[in-house]
RNA sequence: GGACGAUUAGCUCAGUUGGUUAGAGCACACGCUUGAUAAGCGUGGGGUCCCGUGUUCAAGUCACGGAUCGUCCA
């Protein structure tokens, strides 16, 4: 080419610029484009290819073990959504990190709340209607709940995968599995084993209408119930030491109060409360009395007598004093308990250990005997005596009681009493608390080891620690029977003969192997005898058993899993590692009391560990003004709905930005700022992208000590972030990874990097723009590793559109090295010459923003700045002459050395140039190139050079 | 009713052993920009630090009491 030609067709200015090439869409658009993103990674194995590229190196193996959702339903709450993304930050953080992290998701699949649902479900209902009959046998029923979990899996599981969730779904762990089950019975066997496992009695809700034990959930409180209230007096017969001022009321009597004098018979003790003070008084009708002092009045009232205090002391003076039972020839013990209050009654707490759960439990501390002499009609039985016999405990009964005490002269008042009384939901009946026989695990028999265990686990926010701590200090022996049929039989037999229970490990070890081939259904299809070992006989010499009815606690089911699921798998568990099985357990705060509690009670028992060593909790989803979702208030954020709109990247970076160590809020507030953040990352990241189109780095010898000072600046800050943010993923906290990625790409690169390299990398000579590159690429590198666990479709699709000449032999981001710090990168110097220059920057601003109201200016750079200083400034400022301009992004920056710090913006000297837009006054300089600045045309000249 | 936790700008979060005028990003308003353009830049307004009492020269921060919300338990 020659000059003539170019006066003749002056050049295109426009096309010697280097713009941003790339395809990467300026919109994520999840709802439509991460199921395509998803199935990229189902169809090419990437989580298997994370987990393999890991396995080779035989790297450390970092466990988070899944705490199985329960299948009531095939939809997940935000909740749900929220535990499932925080774990797979978690695993895919881990994986990245280098370690050999495995996911294997669980379902938690039997249990009331599935049994009920089955059998209230329409098609349920309309079936036994036509068959005429209302009762399922329990195979039928086991049967349908089987089908209606597995439908609520693969519905729960497609919404978990939605998420953008990995892990071995193929192989996802099911509580109902054959060999989950068995599982469960070995560990059982083994409690057993240990002596852990006996049965007893326990008062449970009972309806004699139904003659069933009820479930919680069962029950319904009836407003205003009618019940016969009784004071009734129990003569004292021994004084505890405490109380030696009390010797001289010969006649005392302890006054109670019940509003079920049917189970007076049941009565084993008395209980006060230790903090109360409690007085004697002398009453004309009945003699000398003891009572709660607060509750004199209400007395008084009620006999019609004005009785006074004649002696008082505390209720724990009267521990272990005893009274006499009115009509038995029985003791009556005193004790204490937190749960009497002075609401109603007399402050003394007629005890009934089979007929109330307070009573039971603060009975079964003084090692007092159950007593419950009703039966599963509601009759009372022969023990209550032959007076009592027959009779049904809230009517005949009820009245019966109140005529003996009468006879006895215990019976101090009488009234008909209205509260809310529990009843069956079924029958509508009123309900009783009946002792029945149970199964029971001791927990009392290794708590203080499980104590001690709970004080090594790293607890997440560490108030967990304190909450577990006091539950498990304070917690009575577990039930674990259920009188239910969907879930693990517990393998007991009952001699036909002798009715002696036969449980033990070998027995237990012969069901578990039928179970493992054929499932618990097998307990319900065998007879006894085929399913004891060949011969099995009781100590009478009797062949003939009969099986138990009962079954687990689902709680005892998800409880096993560190034993069924974990150490069943050389995959997941290393039979030769100490320790416990699992690094992390991740649930919501409620868990405490569930799986975190069950797992370790049914760990400690039998490896006497924990099986986990840390336990990280979140709290609970709130909607947008800190109050509970509900149906009701209709202010239910469905995740699927939020995935629809915004897309599970949004509902990931929603989970990262909010401390989950209390409750959480979301709505749409919330949201719209979330996919404005999404929106500045991704454009960061696009511009970084069309910046790099034509970079190779195999083609540019770009050093470190070649860099422009703010690329330096830049690096030496990016390794800040890497650090900080490795920091928070550490530590788990990711709103505070949230907040630097956000204020990193937002201020540091958008708003200052990025602004002020624009020049560079448009119209600047190439090593000016390799050196930006240089940068770009460092910096675009590793932000792929730190968006990858929380926004991994987002980090796939940077992947996608990554330019050719990046080394991509991974398939994936999520494949990726986590990010490592460049100590060649940090410059202390640097960085504090920069945070002296940012306020300045911020002054000049200021002066800019004068300029452009005033009108004089539009850009920036159409301007000039004067800066007068000081003499450390003016160091500080001429450090950086060359790269001023561009750092406050003007045409020009003089600099003055003078007393007083200021800065005057100006509109710049000379005129536009057509290329670079800076106001220059070296137009034409170049004769070649008439019309634009001199380092335009240098720049040009260099670009012709080039191609 | 009991135990535990939370409460700083419209939203998400900082705020050190108590120490200047309580900060950041986003949102909002007003400008600029058409070479990141359904993007980008600049400037600005915005606070009863849940309330009250106390300790202190000094309280968002410490103590006590209360409110609201939440979880577990009864």
């Amino acid at each position: 080419m020659t000059n003539s030609k170019e006066i003749e067709n002056p050049i295109d200015y426009k096309k010697t610029i280097n713009l941003p090439q790339t395809d990467f869409p300026m919109k994520g658009d999840g709802p439509k484009r991460e199921p395509e993103i998803q199935k990229f990674w189902a169809e090419n194995k990437i989580y298997e290819k994370a987990l393999e590229k890991r396995k080779k190196i035989n790297a450390e193996r970092f466990l988070l073990h899944d705490g199985p959702p329960y299948l009531s339903s095939g939809n997940i709450h935000i909740g749900t959504a929220l535990n499932k993304i925080l774990k797979d930050i978690v695993v895919k953080y881990k994986t990245l990190k280098g370690f050999y992290s495995p996911y294997l998701p669980g379902f938690d699949c039997h249990g009331l709340p599935i049994e009920s649902a089955v059998q209230r479900s329409e098609s349920r209902a309309q079936r036994s209607e036509e068959k005429g009959q209302n009762k399922l046998t329990p195979l039928e029923l086991r049967k349908e709940c089987t089908e209606f979990v597995l439908r609520n899996k693969k519905s729960q599981e497609e919404k978990f995968k939605r998420l953008g969730v990995l892990g071995d779904w193929e192989h996802a762990y099911m509580t109902i599995n054959p060999k989950f089950e068995a599982a469960q019975l070995r560990l059982f066997g083994e409690m057993v084993d240990k002596g852990y496992i006996y049965r007893g009695l326990k008062p449970v809700f009972w309806c004699a209408t139904c003659q069933t034990a009820l479930a919680e959930a069962e029950v319904e409180y009836v407003e205003n119930y009618k019940s016969p209230s009784v004071y009734v007096s129990f003569q004292l017969t021994k004084l505890s030491s405490t109380a030696k001022k009390l010797d001289k009321f010969k006649d005392l009597k302890i006054v109670i109060w019940t509003t079920t004098p049917w189970t007076i018979p049941g009565n084993m003790a008395i209980c006060l409360n230790k903090d109360f003070e409690y007085v004697v008084v002398k009453s004309q009708k009945f003699g000398h009395l003891l009572l709660a002092k607060k509750l004199l009045g209400e007395f008084n009232k009620k006999i019609t007598e004005e009785c006074e205090a004649l002696e008082s002391l505390q209720g724990k003076d009267l521990e272990h004093a005893v009274c006499k039972h009115p009509f038995y020839e029985r003791e009556s013990l005193v004790i204490l308990g937190d749960h009497v209050t002075l609401e109603t009654g007399t402050g003394c707490v007629h005890t009934a250990p089979g007929h109330g759960l307070e009573d039971f439990s603060v009975a079964h501390k003084y090692g007092i005997k159950v007593i419950s002499p009703v039966d599963a009609k509601g009759l009372l039985m022969e023990e209550a005596g032959e007076n009592l016999k027959g009779l049904y405990a809230h009517k005949g009964g009820n009245q019966k009681v109140i005529e003996l005490l009468a006879q006895a002269g215990a019976l101090i008042y009488q009234e008909d009493y209205y509260h809310s009384y529990p009843h069956c939901w079924r029958s509508k009946t009123p309900l009783m608390f009946r002792a029945t026989e149970q199964w029971f695990c001791s927990v009392k028999d290794f708590r203080d080891k499980a104590l001690e265990e709970i004080k090594k686990v790293n607890w997440v926010p560490k108030i967990g620690e304190n909450r577990i701590y006091t539950m498990v200090e304070g917690r009575t022996d577990w039930c674990i029977s259920r009188q239910r049929v969907w879930g693990v039989p517990i393998p007991a037999f009952y001699c036909t003969g002798c009715n002696q229970e036969h449980l033990n490990k070998t027995i237990i070890e012969h069901v578990a192997e039928f179970v493992e081939q054929k499932g618990t259904n097998v307990w319900w299809e065998l007879e006894a005898e085929e399913l004891l070992p060949n011969g099995y006989k009781c100590s009478c010499q009797n062949i003939k058993f009969k099986k138990e009815t009962d079954i687990m606690d689902v709680w005892f089911d998800s409880g096993s899993t560190h034993y069924s699921v974990v150490e069943q798998s050389p995959d997941l568990f290393d039979k030769n590692k100490k320790g416990s099985p699992s690094e992390i357990y991740l649930e919501g705060s409620d868990q405490h009391r569930g799986w975190f509690q069950s797992s370790l009670l049914t760990s400690v028992a039998i490896n006497g560990k924990a099986p986990y060593k840390t336990v990280l909790t979140h709290g609970f989803v709130l909607d947008e003004n800190g109050r509970k979702m509900s149906k009701s208030l209709g202010n239910v954020v469905d995740p699927e709905k939020v995935i629809s709109e915004y897309g599970a990247d949004i509902l990931r970076l929603w989970v990262a930005s909010t401390d989950y160590s209390s409750d959480m809020k979301i709505g749409q507030t919330m949201l719209k700022q979330l996919a404005e953040i999404y929106r500045n990352i991704r454009n960061t990241i696009r511009f970084i992208l069309g910046n790099l189109h034509d970079y190779n780095p195999k083609n540019t010898s770009m050093f470190y000590e070649k860099l422009w000072n703010i690329d330096k600046y830049a690096l030496c800050k990016l390794e800040e972030i890497k650090r900080d943010v490795t920091n928070a993923f550490e530590n788990y906290e990711f709103y505070k990874y949230y907040q630097m990625l956000q204020v990193y790409c937002a201020v540091h690169l958008s708003s200052f990097y990025f602004d002020i390299v624009k020049d560079r990398l448009y119209v600047g000579k190439k090593s000016s723009r390799q050196s930006v590159q240089f940068v770009l690429k460092e910096i675009l590198e590793a932000l792929l590793p730190m968006i990858s666990p929380v926004m991994p479709h987002l980090a796939q699709d940077i992947w996608n559109h990554l330019p050719l000449t990046f080394n991509k032999s991974l398939e994936s981001p999520i494949c990726l090295e986590w990010i490592t710090s460049n100590s060649q990168f940090e410059n202390n110097k640097l960085y504090i010459d920069f945070a002296g220059l940012m306020p300045i920057r911020s002054d000049a601003n200021n002066k800019l923003e004068l300029l452009r109201k005033n009108g004089v200016i539009g850009k920036s750079v159409e301007a000039k700045l004067i800066i007068n200083s000081d003499k450390t400034v003016a160091e500080l400022l001429s450090k950086y002459k060359d790269e001023l301009p561009i750092i406050f992004n003007v045409s020009k920056v003089e600099l003055l050395e003078t007393s007083n710090y200021s800065i005057e913006a100006l509109s710049a000297d000379g005129s536009k140039c057509p290329r670079c837009w800076k106001h220059a006054t070296d137009i034409g300089k170049n004769p070649k190139h008439s019309t634009i600045c001199a380092p335009c045309a240098e720049a040009v000249e260099e670009g012709k050079q080039l191609t």
